[in-house]
DNA sequence: GCCCTAAGTCACCAAAAGGTAACCGCTATG
DNA sequence: CATAGCGGTTACCTTTTGGTGACTTAGGGC
């Protein structure tokens, strides 16, 4: 049970969300529950990513066990990013956030739009 | 529907997560989902937060149509915030990911553990 | 008159995030 | 041999974030 008001400091969620509320992870999280996926590969579909914000996201979400990395040894070293068990847990609201953003994409522009208008009159 | 593997620069979800996708924006939602509130009351429950950074977060939010902002003309003037329809789509999967992350804090808090652990050795 | 609360705004400054570019070892390809 | 790709690391530098404290407008209590 979530404590239904109040989000202390000391709230367990609070150090999660510090670590996962930025684009990145979760848009890392989000292309790799769709399946195992290679580091510049991942790079290409976050498109836009550094591969240093890329390196540090994934470290971030392998320490939380959101993650795992393998490095598989094949020639040339490949390595291998999988969602665990956890981390799959995780993207299914995450899932359900970002379809809801797709699918109200429409209406967030006109709600941007309108209020732009009241402040640029203001 | 979501394209599956990938999310380009122009993909409307983009700009929401950049806009959302920050601890203060996603723990105001959550505590607005739980019923209208005033903005020092707000401040008190969402622990730590600035002035600037509510303010901000606040217009954000307002901004995308999932928060709306009204005046009360009584003495002296106060002001509530309340959750839009839009919001509160939101904040259903939001909820979701803040109820597992508090049910997940210990196994998160091991994994890190464990990381750090591995880290450190080598 | 003085201080307090509400709900901000503004200017200033420090810390952190994040991009760029160079470099690394290693392999495969032309 | 030169080049390109993989999977990074590191140094440098710029931008953004975000906190602090002062100030504001307006009413209420003592």
């Amino acid at each position: 049970m979530i404590p239904p008001f109040r989000l202390d400091q000391c709230c367990p969620s609070r150090s999660l969300l510090a670590d996962l509320a930025d684009k990145w992870s979760l848009m890392i999280l989000y292309v790799l529950s769709h399946g195992d996926c290679r580091f510049n590969e991942l790079k290409r579909r976050c498109e836009g990513i550094s591969q240093k914000s890329l390196t540090q996201s994934l470290r971030r979400l392998e320490r939380n066990g959101l993650v795992s990395r393998q490095v598989l040894d094949t020639s040339p070293v490949a390595v291998e990013y999988r969602i665990t068990p956890m981390g799959k847990d995780v993207s299914t609201p995450l899932k359900a956030l970002l379809s809801w953003a797709y699918a109200h994409s429409e209406e967030v522009e006109r709600a941007r739009a309108a209020f732009d208008q009241k402040t640029a009159a203001k």
